[in-house]
DNA sequence: AGAACACGGGTAATCCATTACTCGGCGCGC
DNA sequence: GCGCGCCGAGTAATGGATTACCCGTGTTCT
């Protein structure tokens, strides 16, 4: 494996002359600098990247955690996270943290020992591990989430409001008993949605009851198990509301198993548009969230931030989007 | 940030010792690995990353380059690599070509400089520039779709097998003119399937015509095109072989679009088993590719490949399994 | 008791690219 | 014509962890 020394070798000069021909330097003679990259072409030669970011103290990578890999919600995130940072020619390592605060500790573990330029991140519980990051002065965006406690750069979506929305839309559409399926405590996002929900409830002057109200992971099995417990009370809900797409599938094979008709039996409404939402039977009602926006707006906040690391945090909130469809339709 | 050598003299010991301790070396007393351990441990110390990685010469870190972060089956294979690999203590960064040649070299070249200790990826195009990988020796696996013309290890679904497999089920329901939709022209799984398809067609004596086949990128927006195409013609298809599950989501749409109904009027078989084919209407009849297993089995050969590089390179293939679901049934 | 050896631990070389510092030579101004 | 300044390029220091090599102490065998 080649290295700078055969390459000033072989273009006959110092090894000083070849790092700076390769990165550009303006400061080398054009005929060099040509010199210099031939021989470098010729041998092969790529620059060895851990001692480059030894050196530099810092690599040309952001880590982005995500909460699950298997979410089209996320995956659209990494999508516009990428999009933006290999613009400017940072390349991007996803770390899927599975929901589990144990792995995105590690992997923030891995980021810090890796010295990435910057972090994006959807806190997976309450209690995150940014300290790390912010005592070591490595740039970091929350995306989705907020962080508890530290007062970071972030982008949201104001998954409140729209939970009361589309909760709104539930009652408009005559739904009497609505029930609401959401995550974990202490993840924001379930607790806003959930905080929405009944926002809408109150402001239609339903009582809302905690019979009607689940949490689970933010994953099918649990949802699935979450709605099936809900169908088998004495009162079930008549329409429900979903907070991720994850969950979506939970509860609709829920329905399959109990042989109830969404839509018609049960109205539904969930968060996430994703590819399949409007192929089931009946189409899905969802939340569409701006999930690439938010992945170009924070990979964006972060090369800021790495650039200057002592602009004041920033709270971006973008709005989501209720696309109506037969499931919460009668 | 503090060093082995801030280590080093909080310890009282020297920063040989600070690493032989750390890395659990047998060869330090285990007082003093203890006092180093709680030194670390109080100044919060984190192992340079770099610094390791250049003086040990390779990263415990393996990238997995897929095809498509948004396809469910690649986010199924990463999670395989990802299990497998964390017990060993490997990190994986996932990278996403998005199909493309030119993103995929440039994350092979990511690679090649960060020094991973191995590569795994699904080929985007028929010519791959693994090339380079060989010649430096870094240790790489193919998942889902071989390399031309590289002798390297691989792991393989029997895809041409399962494809007749489901084609002969098209014609066991009853279905007379099945057509196909599959991926470009020099993408292994794309050829396979539509290879798999011809043989079941002229093992039913059928007679095979190209004039129900299209072939599109492996994604929703080509197939819903490819299957528009397909319903607009004098004589449209009763069936189709749809090669993977973004593609199911085009034609789907497209027959949406044209108020045709799956199952009834156009039967339908597709590949992967995503968590929705069996939520939509009517329920798709699949073919489940174990795709955690591919990357497992993957990782695993990776692993093995990195340990020792003078194996001989294996190719792996697993089975597929046709789920017969309602959208093959009139 | 003396010698050989095992073992724990320290010193310093090493990995490779970047860059501060330095130096020679050339051009321009007085 | 002399000197100052600038430009291009080389020398060597730097970053932090690992490890080859070496040394001193304590053990064991003869």
């Amino acid at each position: 494996m080649p290295t700078v020394s055969d390459v000033a070798a072989r273009a006959g000069v110092s090894t000083a002359t070849v790092s700076r021909a390769l990165n550009g330097k303006p400061t080398v003679d054009p005929g060099l600098a040509e010199r210099v990259r031939t021989a470098a072409a010729e041998l092969g030669y790529q620059p060895n990247g851990p001692a480059r970011n030894l050196r530099r103290q810092e690599a040309a990578v952001v880590a982005l955690i995500i909460s699950d890999v298997e979410n089209p919600f996320f995956t659209a995130i990494a999508r516009g996270v990428e999009d933006v940072a290999h613009e400017v020619g940072y390349s991007v390592v996803l770390c899927n943290s599975d929901e589990s605060v144990a792995k995105e500790r590690r992997y923030l573990d891995v980021a810090l020992q890796e010295r990435v330029a910057g972090v994006i991140l959807s806190p997976s519980g309450p209690e995150s591990s940014v300290a790390k990051l912010a005592s070591r002065g490595t740039a970091y965006v929350a995306v989705d989430r907020p962080l508890p406690g530290a007062d970071s750069d972030v982008v949201l979506v104001d998954t409140r409001a729209a939970a009361r929305e589309a909760t709104a839309h539930l009652v408009a559409q005559g739904y009497e008993r609505i029930g609401c399926v959401t995550g974990p405590a202490g993840v924001r996002t379930a607790d806003d949605r959930l905080a929405g929900y009944r926002d809408a409830l109150k402001a239609a002057r339903r009582r809302s009851t905690t019979k009607l109200v689940r949490r689970s992971e933010y994953k099918a099995a649990g949802a699935h198990r979450a709605a099936l417990d809900l169908l088998a009370q004495p009162e079930p809900p008549d329409a429900l509301l979903v907070a991720n797409n994850a969950m979506a599938v939970g509860v609709l094979q829920a329905l399959q198993d109990r042989g109830v008709r969404a839509g018609r039996d049960v109205g539904l409404v969930t968060f996430d548009d994703a590819p399949w939402a409007a192929l089931v039977d009946p189409p899905l009602t969802v939340v569409a969230q701006p999930a690439y926006e938010l992945g170009a707006v924070a990979a964006r906040l972060l090369l800021a931030r790495i650039a200057d690391s002592t602009r004041p945090p920033t709270a971006t909130t973008l709005g989501a989007r209720l696309i109506a469809r037969a499931s919460s339709h009668r």
